[in-house]
DNA sequence: AACGGTGTGTAATAATATAACATATTTAAG
DNA sequence: CTTAAATATGTTATATTATTACACACCGTT
């Protein structure tokens, strides 16, 4: 079993350029950036986010085929994401809202089945792309 | 302004199959499907998809890239959806789940960004894939 | 030392989606 | 009715995202 501090060098290497973006990165923006590390491919890539997104270090934003690093250290792994997104900038925030996950985690279907695992994805304008876009009219 | 009756020849053609289908389809699989109606192009395919998620006809899985058709009539506009998904055999339903959306409709972050749309996919097993995994162990 | 599990490197290719351009059809306004 | 704008079509090419297949390396156990 592999430790939570043991990361290999390849999965170091593109979550260290994923925790040091602000904003979610595309696999192959990430492996043009480590190209000069010596990941030539784009599985050493995926191979290394798979990793990444199963042990909660990182998140996928399924709407946008885009990673981004998780900053809540509790979230080992990844299996309640909520995330705001921006439809002007593609800004990306990730939601931690205590009364939403409480809705969230208990939440059953008509037929009894029980989740393991959500993905949830707000859509809009921020404050800055929303004025704009008052101006524009 | 399009009036919902009138969805030309190629967004009829690739709605119905999607209809007619229990499951989400994909791009290429409808583009498989239509290739003997005249329709040849993925383009004519996902222009076709675009309108359609457009009018609310259609949902996107965004973690499955693929297509489903919108049972509920009154949504009319794609702005609020919410799937379980079996994570065994890929089987999609659309959830709705009134106090759940009165709790997602009315979100706010603690930023006071307001929300147009969102999207939830919620994933487990279903009965069958879960009675399937406790015979293998 | 041999094995199983996991990770690496590489090449090739599959699957998903869009750009660019020319033409046709529909709609709405004059 | 005619014309312009908006919307849809058809086609080719290409971009973007992701996986298969295979050979080998590394590490921890037995």
């Amino acid at each position: 079993m592999q430790k939570q501090e043991n990361l290999t060098k390849n999965q170091k290497i593109i979550l260290d350029i994923i925790e040091k973006s602000s904003q979610p990165l595309k696999a192959y923006s990430i492996l043009f950036n480590v190209q000069k590390k010596g990941i030539n491919a784009p599985l050493q890539v995926y191979r290394a986010l798979d990793k990444l997104v199963e042990i909660g270090k990182i998140h996928k934003i399924e709407s946008r085929n885009a990673f981004i690093a998780c900053k809540n250290s509790k979230c080992q792994i990844a299996k309640a994401t909520v995330f705001s997104i921006c439809e002007g900038c593609e800004h990306v925030t990730e939601i931690h809202d205590h009364k939403l996950s409480e809705h969230l985690k208990d939440f059953k279907d008509n037929k009894g089945m029980r989740y393991s695992k959500y993905n949830l994805e707000f859509f809009g304008l921020c404050k800055k792309c929303d004025k704009i876009k008052n101006n524009e009219n």
